[in-house]
DNA sequence: ACCGCAGGTATCC
DNA sequence: GGATACATGCGGT
């Protein structure tokens, strides 16, 4: 039978002080999880098409301020108006799941009508026309038609479709490098500039370990939340 | 029962 | 740049 296969518990949160031996360790038991998981983010740029793209950039919409479960709960519950829906209807499909049902439709709606107009909400063809991994994310963070996506926003999603190489700076992950003593605060950086300095600083990190750096952000989200979502 | 917290962002000053 | 609005369910105690 299957006497090979290790029964693996939960991941769990790590609670002792965080050490680079310590991210090693829970690198490695959660590695498989990990790997899938990551691959199921690749399978969306494989053979997503633009309604599955559209779907991923709304659930990033979602995520901002509220748990990771309330996004996918919202996701279900938007999904039937996603492509069509007024405002009214996501806000009411929105109410008793989502903390900001007005807020969060209003995102949807404007975000959904100045991509119609701006490129048919063909999202691929206009993530593939930028040569530049850091223009893809700052379009889609400056672009004053697309609300809800800031830089960790924006990164969340472009990962969340399949594409690598954009750290999700959120409040764990940004705990995790302080207590590292990589960063002085774990204020979230509040400009692009800073933004990138703290990516970059997380990329050291991970040349340190060799850590993937797209595995490193789940590692240490992990850590601090004992899941491995989206 | 109660209390802290959700993988933040837009908007206003 | 810093404060505020958004406006609620979940999980630990």
């Amino acid at each position: 039978m299957n006497a090979d296969v290790e029964f693996r518990g939960p991941v769990e949160k790590v609670k002792d002080t965080l050490t680079i031996d310590r991210i090693l360790e829970a690198h490695e038991e959660r590695r498989d999880e990990i790997k899938q998981r990551l691959s199921e983010f690749e399978n969306v740029w494989k053979d997503g098409d633009d309604d599955r793209l559209w779907e991923e950039m709304v659930f990033c919409f979602f995520t901002g301020g509220c748990s990771a479960k309330m996004g996918l709960r919202s996701i279900e519950a938007v999904r039937p108006f996603l492509g069509d829906g007024t405002q009214p209807e996501i806000a009411s499909a929105l109410s008793g799941v989502h903390r900001y049902p007005n807020a969060r439709a209003r995102y949807v709606y404007a975000s959904r009508s100045f991509l119609k107009e701006h490129c048919n909400l063909e999202i691929r063809k206009k993530l593939e026309s930028f040569d530049c991994h850091l223009e893809r994310r700052d379009w889609l963070v400056r672009e004053k038609g697309i609300k809800g996506l800031g830089y960790k926003e924006a990164s969340h999603f472009l990962r969340n479709i399949g594409l690598k190489g954009y750290a999700i700076l959120d409040k764990h992950v940004l705990k995790c490098l302080a207590e590292l003593k990589i960063i002085d605060s774990p204020k979230p950086p509040n400009t692009r500039s800073r933004y990138l300095r703290v990516e970059d600083q997380l990329r050291d990190l991970t040349e340190r370990t060799k850590i993937d750096f797209d595995e490193m952000d789940l590692v240490l989200w992990s850590m601090k939340t004992g899941q491995i979502l989206k």
